[in-house]
DNA sequence: TCAATACATCGATAGATGTCAATATGGAAG
DNA sequence: CTTCCATATTGACATCTATCGATGTATTGA
C-alpha cells in the first residue's frame, strides 16, 4: 500500500497517467489470448504461408479433431487475425496483416513508454 | 479431412513446410498468454511508464489486492517481459524491451509468411 | 430429390486461470 | 533480538478453456 505520510515516499510516486485504460487492455488481451495457444500459433502459421489456405488441410498437420479446429479458427477470426471466406464447400481462410500490424504497434507504443 | 484421390485435391495441397513448429508455438503461445489479461497489461503499461516501478504503486490504481499483484507480476516476470530486482523493503520492476522486440519480431515473422 | 461432404454447434469433461484471505518469508529499524 | 512491513506463497473457489464425439446445416453432385 501507499504511505500516507510525504516522507515515506521512498518508492517514488505512483503514476497513473498515459497508461492503458481498462476497456483497451480488455479488448487488447483479447486478441493477445487468441494468440496465447500453440495449436492456434501453428494454425496461423499455416494460414499466413499460404494467400488462402481450406480448412481442410488444417487438421492433418495439427493432428487435431475437425471440431476443434473450427473451435480455433472461430477464436483467430473473432479476434480479427483471420477472415475466412466460403465458396462453395470449402472454407477458405487468410490472415489480416493489418491486424498483425496492429498488434506490433500495440507493442511498440509500451516499448516507447519506457523510452 | 483430406481427400486421398488426387483428382479431388480441389482445395489445394496441404502445406506443413516453414510453419511454426510445437515446441516454438508452446513457448511463444506462454509469452502470449502472459499478455492475454488486461489486468496484466495496464501492470506492463504502468510499468513501463517508468524507468523502474515500486510494487507498492501498482495495488492502487488497478484496484485489485496485494497477492493477485504478486501473482501478476510473477507471471509477467516467467514470460521474460518484465523483471524484478529487490532493492531495502521494496521490488523494483522494470521492462525488458528486448523481450518486447522478441515479440514483434515473431508478429512480422508471420507477416511476412504471407508477403 | 437424395446421398455425400465440409463446416458449425452442442454437450460434456478435464485442466488451467484469476481472485482473494490467510499465512509465510525476509529485510529494516529500533 | 524483536517488531514491523513489503512481498511471496498457499489454499480455496468460481470461471474459463481446450478437447472430443455427436448432431445440425448447408452445399455439391448424381
Amino acid at each position: 500500500m501507499v504511505p500516507d505520510d510525504p516522507a515515506e515516499l521512498l518508492c517514488g510516486d505512483p503514476i497513473t497517467e498515459h497508461t492503458l485504460a481498462e476497456p483497451d487492455a480488455v479488448e487488447l488481451a483479447g486478441v493477445f489470448a487468441a494468440l496465447a495457444d500453440p495449436v492456434r500459433l501453428r494454425l496461423l502459421s499455416i494460414i499466413a504461408s499460404n494467400d488462402e489456405t481450406c480448412s481442410c488441410n488444417l487438421e492433418a498437420p495439427l493432428a487435431k479433431s475437425q471440431s476443434t479446429i473450427s473451435h480455433h479458427t472461430a477464436k483467430l477470426a473473432a479476434a480479427g487475425l483471420i477472415v475466412g471466406e466460403r465458396r462453395g464447400r470449402w472454407t477458405w481462410w487468410r490472415v489480416v496483416p493489418e491486424q498483425l500490424a496492429a498488434l506490433q504497434s500495440s507493442l511498440r507504443v509500451v516499448q516507447d513508454l519506457q523510452a
